[in-house]
DNA sequence: TATGAATGAGGATTCATTCAT
DNA sequence: TATGAATGAATCCTCATTCAT
């Protein structure tokens, strides 16, 4: 599948651009696989097709190398998500289902859903990075969907409800379905399938935002 | 051959059978606030009063401590459900909120809370565990929120729904404030208060379910 | 040599009590041998007829042994010769020799006369342990050799000399002749023995300090 | 390709015979600094303003660059002191002292000042580096100053004493004075200035040397 | 000649487990 | 049964050395 290599290939080659995130890519996996603690570098190295001492080149220990594979495979899936609330023009039901169902179109297949479970289970042993995680994720996360909410609200199409203790039930699911994937995947097999699994969450959640005497609210329709 | 007792030995001294218990609860609090590979055996069998030694009359390693741990402290939870389950005979909705609360009351200022946390972190290094817990508790959750959610459709109180997927979905909540606590905890002073999330939670899936035309009488059709 | 062990040797025998001075005797050879950084704890542990894991039951690490080298074989030499010269009774030239030759019949062919070297060599990187050698030895040592100098000159027996100054001349072909045995010792062969080293140094300290008019009293003057 | 040079560039830029000088200047330093194991190349590079790999465009390995910068820097100073001796007429104390402070002018403010306590600390780990030096540093050494010695007492200046084991005696407050500046230069303030020191060792010394009764022997009367 | 990315052997340290007491 | 000293395999990390560029 490679280009092939020329008759003598070399021991290695220089791709210094291009390692950090060959290393970070190969970390991800066995670190959502096995954990922090079983997660041995050796095996991280030699997945990312590199020796053990590489890895140092790039970060200075295995916490460090953690903490990068957190915080890059992260802001992207927010700014999608971000980028979809602040433009979207139709219905507040359509938005929140968009932004579910891309999420997990983009993240869903990918190691990067495993993340939330690394953090889960480390968060007590590097708080700094829970705290980083805590602030730039979570945080992040709640106030688009908070906005999202409001949005509904604000426009008669959700009834009223406390959002601010909401959101936190509502994204919960979304978390779990993340989490799930990547620890109980083996033996599940009662487990319904991502998308049975969120068209009942949505259902569920629209349902109970649904306002029974949809008075339209402000000048807010923006229907498409 | 050993030193005479004290004529009247306390009854309630420490009885050789209260040992692996003892064990398995400082076990427990270490797991969940450190996760297994962070949790030292010297740790454990300090927090526990004993020597490192006497771990290994109990258990065979660390791993079986683990199960241990998990197994010793799953079933009581479940068992509570159950039997309110069974016995419950007032509207669904009023079962829902009570098992839901009861729940929390029972282990939600406990480290119990934290085996979720811990389950999810290391399935994947555990596989047999992970399939007991998946077979004996997860299971046997959905399977006694199913019947109260069953309970409520075929009642008429609950509008029909896909419960089979339904409460995955509803159950994830529960779990994500669970695992929260315990992961979180530290550094999160936005989190609402259990009290008002689980409030929150209860409001938003009783909503989703309220049958709009409870009309239906019970022994009602299964449709399809 | 040693008494007949039972037939069935166990793999090890516990003996709190001795394992830390062996530990820090077979530290000491080698230490002096090798230099701080060449000394692998492996062959520490060898040398000590223990494990590797052994060393960390007693020494936090291996800087942490090396101190302990260090501080246990110190006090030693230098307590000896205060108590020389507390209760000598003597000419001052005869407490200068017995103190010299002495020290190196206690030491001489002990792996403790290496120690000097070790400071040498590592005072550098391990400034606290240069600070308490500094303090506690060789502040020490020089003191005492003062204290023997104004012993001398107020007798009359020397002749007047800054001592503060020359404390440290007087002292050092002392060290030197530790610090040689221990790097030196290879390939010298030229180098006189020992005892001829140490006569031609008193013969030429004492001749340097002989006050060419003795005739003064004791408690005498102490010119400025 | 490259911007283009300025038209005038210094005549004198590096040569690239300079090189392994600036490169054996840096690796000084920092040897006697750091002694030879706790020295990086990486450092010893960056100091030299080279690169890694330029180390060992001039030098082996780090063995090899270590026994060059010891060759490299120790043969200036005997040859200074040897024409001195060669070439000196006025009296042999004069002689003495005129070595003494010279060297310590020389070379006393310098790293090369190190030099002993590096060979001192790595003799026993590189047997013919200890071997190249005892041969022609010390053995020159000590034969120049014992000429010195027997000049001085075939001219009756000094006493009739052990030529052949005094040297040795004699020269160990200089190498000690070299060595103590290079490990316990930070934490001795109680130590005497070089000035003091060697003013109060030139006059032991020749105390310890002075004929009393000096009968103008031979012909040996160069007296200025 | 010069560079510095890549290598990998080597060593310090940890900790689950064993076993003499 | 209980202890905790002793073990040693496992793993992180360093840094001298190599080599593609």
């Amino acid at each position: 599948m490679n280009a092939p290599r020329e008759k003598s290939q070399p021991r290695w080659t220089r791709r210094k651009d291009a390692r950090p995130e060959e290393i970070i890519a190969a970390a991800l996996e066995l670190f959502v696989e096995r954990g922090y603690a079983s997660t041995r570098l050796d095996d991280v190295a030699a997945r990312a097709g590199v020796s053990k001492g590489t890895l140092y080149l790039y970060f200075e220990n295995k916490e460090d190398l953690f903490k990068a594979v957190v915080r890059g495979n992260v802001l992207p899936v927010l700014q999608h998500g971000e980028l979809l609330v602040e433009n979207f023009s139709g219905s507040s039901a359509d938005l929140v289902r968009q932004l579910v169902l891309g999420w997990w179109e983009l993240t869903g297949s990918t190691k990067v859903a495993g993340i939330p479970k690394l953090i889960i289970a480390e968060a007590g042993n590097f708080p700094d990075l829970a705290r980083f995680y805590h602030d730039e994720v979570i945080l992040r996360a709640l106030s688009m969907f908070r906005r999202v909410l409001r949005r509904g609200v604000e426009a008669g199409e959700f009834r009223e409800v406390g959002v601010d203790n909401l959101v936190h039930v509502a994204l919960a699911p979304l978390v779990m379905l993340a989490v799930w994937r990547h620890s109980f995947a083996c033996c599940s097999r009662e487990q319904p399938e991502p998308e049975n699994y969120l068209e009942s969450y949505l259902d569920m959640l629209l349902h109970s935002l649904r306002n029974p005497q949809p008075t339209e609210k402000k000048h807010a329709r923006k229907k498409k």
